[in-house]
DNA sequence: GGTTAAAGTGGAAGTGACTTTCAGGAGCAG
DNA sequence: CTGCTCCTGAAAGTCACTTCCACTTTAACC
């Protein structure tokens, strides 16, 4: 978090989306709409299941109409899987890939996230949670984990410098991102006690050899450095 | 394919499916309406579009009601998904796995289905197609692909000779099943020309180093002595 | 400040996947 | 042949999701 470029980016993700910036009054309304039906939607959820919670109730709590609903979050596993700062990570990673290694990129946005994102009691954990148990939401979360890893792909070809191809990078980026959902998987597990990047990566440095040698003169994560409870 | 245990298990995979044994006649026209069921539904969806046909009018086709098919295949996705050989997989895979290093159990197993099952213009192959290019298929494909890698971690993880936790090789699985299905993808991308089995095991050989330091004595798979066209 | 254009919201009607229940019929054992 | 079990088909119902239209609210322009 020390270095210029992850201080920067920081910046950007903290000032992006609390404050929505100046919009309109009309982009404004729709913004808290759309927080107050996610927010709404996971209580109750939370509350009765997910599979036992219908639309209408929803729309009900959250004073909208179901009609709404589906137009801000599509599906019923829209309301658990979209991110308010999915845009952002979109816009902001590209720039990252583009000026530093693949790994670091990737271990610098992992803890930008883990300062601004997953932070305990926040939306985004109750989220997870509900996102690893329901499997329903569960078959549409791996539809955007493929999607990012599709996206993922050619930036990492881009900044490849061991001659491998685009195949190869699209084989790396999928399973990264399995290893990734996996690792945010086996933190729901174990209770949620360790923090969620720490699983992060662990599962990132389990890949790495398969993606490029170990970078000589980078620090180490601290995932491998704190040996865990249990393992050989 | 030379060694007895592939010869083996070729010689299970080979006569377990087609005869069916010696079964009740209730069981034999169960598996026949299956089968049926499922050839008629690959046909209209080809026709039609997935979405575009509907459960009443495959069951009218296949001449057994829509209860039926939901017995059967429990959803739409099902009809694309559901294998009559994932029961036997399932069976021989631990066995496999069991006497033969991870990697070479693999490997063995892409073969035997590549001989059996992946054939061209076999119904595995149409509902291939069909799984790759509709996003509710590949929704629900993808829960069965996350099934095959929580089934399979364990016993990696047995077969292990590293030290490693089960956590790492449930990232492993998790990555290692991402990458076979992204192969898939890239072979229906691809027109479907070579061969199927070639995109799985570069996939799997992408992925190796992060999972066991290659096995000095082995052979090497076809994939990578024969480099692609276009491919650095 | 009032008028027009644009954008968004709510409501209603409809489709189809999926579930549950139950009655009747086909295979199986004695 | 007879009772028993298992399975299938039919029907009714729920709910996610779509489409369309009338209405309201916000923004832009004169």
């Amino acid at each position: 978090m020390t270095d210029p470029l992850a201080a920067q980016l920081a910046e950007v993700l903290a000032q992006a989306v609390p404050g929505t910036a100046r919009l309109g009054l009309r982009e404004r309304k729709k913004a808290a709409a759309i927080r107050r039906i996610q927010e709404v939607a996971v209580a109750q959820f939370e509350e009765h299941g997910f599979d036992a919670v219908t639309i209408e109730q929803i729309a009900e709590h959250a004073e909208v109409s179901p009609s709404s609903i589906y137009r801000y979050f599509g599906t019923k596993e829209g309301l658990i899987l979209h991110d308010e700062y999915d845009d952002l990570v979109l816009d902001v990673a590209p720039r990252l890939f583009a000026r530093t290694d693949p790994w670091t990129a990737l271990t610098t946005a992992i803890r930008l996230m883990q300062g601004t994102h997953f932070v305990a009691d926040q939306l985004a954990m109750r989220r997870m949670r509900i996102w690893s148990s329901t499997p329903s939401v569960r078959a549409a979360g791996f539809v955007t984990l493929d999607e990012t890893a599709k996206a993922l792909a050619p930036m990492m070809h881009a900044a490849d410098r061991h001659g491998r191809s685009l195949a190869d990078y699209e084989v790396v980026a999928a399973a990264l991102m399995a290893g990734v959902f996996c690792a945010l998987e086996r933190w729901y597990d174990d209770g949620g006690g360790r923090d969620i990047a720490d699983y992060v990566f662990e599962a990132v440095e389990v890949l790495r050899p398969a993606w490029a040698p170990a970078p000589p003169g980078l620090p180490r994560p601290a995932a491998r450095s704190q040996p865990l409870p249990g393992e050989g």
